[in-house]
DNA sequence: GTGATTGTTTGGAAGATGCAAACAATTTTG
DNA sequence: CAAAATTGTTTGCATCTTCCAAACAATCAC
């Protein structure tokens, strides 16, 4: 009758993680709060909680709950695991100084950019992005040039899951215009965003590859279209975050 | 029959747990490795699997599965919860310079500490401890340090949990000889350590205070006993790690 | 090519889990 | 200050989950 879905989801894992989300989102909360967001009954989100906090996943602080240091500790275990942490941070500080704009780093996971750093120079623009942050790939430089070295099935099936929504109207929401300018990205070594996601945002990003065609992520540069205008957005700042990209490769590899 | 177990615990959640700690401990690691491992059968753990999958916790690498960056986002929303992250690094990494000795920061969570951070000067000494490491309190300054400005019951209550086991024959394992120290740490205004945790190894450690007990976590200062002695071991170095803790405290309040 | 691994998918039985309701303990309200 | 309305906690219970065992396809070992 129902589909059969496999895989099949265990029910009680996933209120559990909805809740460890809710957390997330809310610094701390109490029993009924939650049960009454998740629509579970308090007896319920009672037990969840009994559980967590007996394997110390979370903290009592009162009547209030809220995520335990565990997660300070699984935070930096995959950190470790992606050793490109500390190498990106050093070389985005270096670069944000130079540039005097905002430079940030992703990867991929899911399907989607996930920001691991930002850095912002002195006059750079805010963003609301930042670390674990998830966004679509094809509207930001960050995951143009990440897509450009993926194989071509890749890129499908991610757009399958997806789509191709549009924020303005220099979005690219046509599945053919996309992969040719990936193609033209792959040429040139570079992507740019020229106001695709955000009006008046225009980036330029590079990737960096841990072999000729495993990407690790991308690095990019984020200023004002006000700013980055001519020779500067065409030529010196692509110059610029590509040989950053390089600089992490680099190290990358010996370490 | 059985205990009436309430507060009751939900076994779904629990293997759930066991996973991602086996995750944590293993880097990467395969279905049928987790399962004999655990102990449950392969399809079990499928299932488990597939909702974290679903949910974006954990990633697939081939065969096998990782810790997704999720845990990088809540290990940073509880770093930012925390308030003192910042002004701990900064401070560490400048005290670290000055003393050229191991200095670590650690609060407390369940009845241990646990390390937040650690900065090594050039020649200081390398210990296993990092991020997230949990110790027992009463054998190590930082711990010391923290228990001086709880109050009586919560001190009872986790060496009624934990017991005061001993590493070497300097460890306090007497409850009244402890309560005797706690109270000249809180007329002192600093730990110390004299190798009794590990042999050869001495430490001295001060609290940073939120308010006038409520008591943030610690800072420590390292260092072999060959090293750690007289009049360094006795005023200079206390006087350093008190006056970091101070630092902390007062750039805490202005955050 | 055969045997032994994988991971995946089933059906089904047992038992865990979530609900509803009553509990005590606060807090809010009039 | 009492009444009313919250809170979190605990219970028994019905039912729906969940975990197991077994069979499956797909690799891998040799």
């Amino acid at each position: 009758m129902a589909k059969p879905d496999s895989p099949r989801t265990i029910q009680a894992v996933e209120i559990n993680l909805n809740i460890i989300n809710f957390l997330h989102e809310h610094e701390r909360a109490r029993i009924t709060e939650i049960a009454n967001e998740l629509e579970w009954t308090k007896g319920t989100i009672h037990c969840h909680l009994a559980t967590l906090l007996e394997n110390e996943y979370v903290v009592r602080d009162g009547e209030h709950y809220k995520l335990g240091l565990r997660y300070l500790e699984l935070g930096e275990s995959v950190k470790e695991r992606l050793g490109v942490y500390d190498v990106v941070t050093d070389e985005l500080d270096d670069l944000a100084e130079e540039c005097d704009e905002l430079v940030q780093f992703a990867t991929e996971e899911h399907g989607r950019a996930v920001y691991l750093y930002k850095k912002g120079g002195e006059r750079a623009v805010q963003t609301a992005s930042s670390v674990g942050k998830r966004e679509y790939l094809h509207c930001i430089s960050l995951g143009k040039a990440i897509l450009a070295y993926y194989p071509r099935e890749r890129v499908e099936e991610i757009i399958d899951e997806y789509g191709l929504p549009g924020y303005t109207d220099q979005t690219i929401t046509n599945r053919e215009e996309l992969f040719d300018q990936l193609e033209t990205i792959r040429e040139r070594g570079y992507a740019f965003d020229d106001e695709e996601k955000i009006e008046g945002l225009r980036c330029v990003a590079a990737p960096v590859k841990a072999s000729k065609d495993e990407v690790l992520g991308a690095v990019s540069i984020s200023g004002p279209s006000s700013r980055m205008t001519g020779e500067r957005y065409r030529e010196e700042l692509p110059d610029k975050v590509t040989r950053s990209a390089n600089v992490i490769e680099i190290n990358t590899k010996f370490s």
